[in-house]
DNA sequence: TATTAATTTGACGTTTACGTCAAGTTTAAC
DNA sequence: GTTAAACTTGACGTAAACGTCAAATTAATA
């Protein structure tokens, strides 16, 4: 048995097409994520192997993608989950910048809420009219 | 006075520019809506007035845009909204894509609720980090 | 009535977020 | 050792969602 815990799981590496398969993006998508600094696999030669690291990233740059931030405004925040490596100042700069996207996305899921009441009241009026018109309940 | 209640608010237009102020958005974003069918100005000569019923739009258009949903995926939604004048299966299919639509806002919902969470747990971790590092309290 | 301000229609430019080849390199399998 | 599969780096293309500029028209105001 091992003396230090392996965690295979935590440093296993990813090919591309693994990834691709991972997270449903093409290959193009992830070097364009590299290229834009949003991912560091590290090189095994020429080849990329992707890291927890970047299986971590990846999993917040979808989300992001999600709610409709555009990938410079992931980027900025990725960092508040390697802040080990950087300088106080920046570290401060990453907290104040996460503070801030904290309360828009907060504000973002009262807005969906609201949204989704409309909705709702909406397709009601939707149904009571297709019901008017003699359409099977069974449909809807 | 008035027998038919005129309700000035509801049969108010506006002009181009009024509209750009009352939503934030540019002339040409306007005219770009309305060449997508987003939009449906009266026109008075060759000048676009805006009515209720594109101010109801617009709203529902910088919502859409909010949650992340494309244009196009927001025009279709727009129907439902105006679905007295159409034909009972034009409905019929608007009503289904609302429904769609609405598990996928409550889908959203609830990933955005998980994403907070996370977001304030790691916000957390870099709090404590920079005091550690001797960081003010009162900066953070 | 003259002129200024608001608006119009093109037409082309720009940014974001990738897609799509092409041509070369590396690794794995036989 | 060679061949096929996977991967690489450019380079150019594309769709969405507008921005920007020019030239013409229309409306408002002095």
């Amino acid at each position: 048995m091992n003396v230090i815990p392996t965690k295979s799981k935590e440093h296993k590496v990813n090919t591309i097409t693994e990834m691709c398969k991972l997270f449903q993006v093409s290959a193009r998508t992830l070097r364009f994520y590299e290229s834009k600094e949003l991912l560091f696999p590290i090189r095994k030669g020429q080849h990329r192997l992707f890291t927890k690291s970047d299986r971590g990233r990846m999993k917040l740059i979808m989300q992001g993608k999600r709610f409709g931030f555009s990938l410079e405004e992931i980027r900025q925040l990725l960092n508040l989950y390697n802040f080990g490596d950087h300088r106080t100042r920046q570290i401060k700069q990453t907290y104040q910048l996460g503070l801030k996207r904290l309360s828009s996305m907060e504000e973002q899921k009262k807005e969906l809420g609201m949204a989704i009441k409309d909705l709702k009241s909406q397709l009601e009026l939707c149904k009571d009219l297709l019901l008017k018109r003699g359409a099977d309940s069974r449909d809807l």
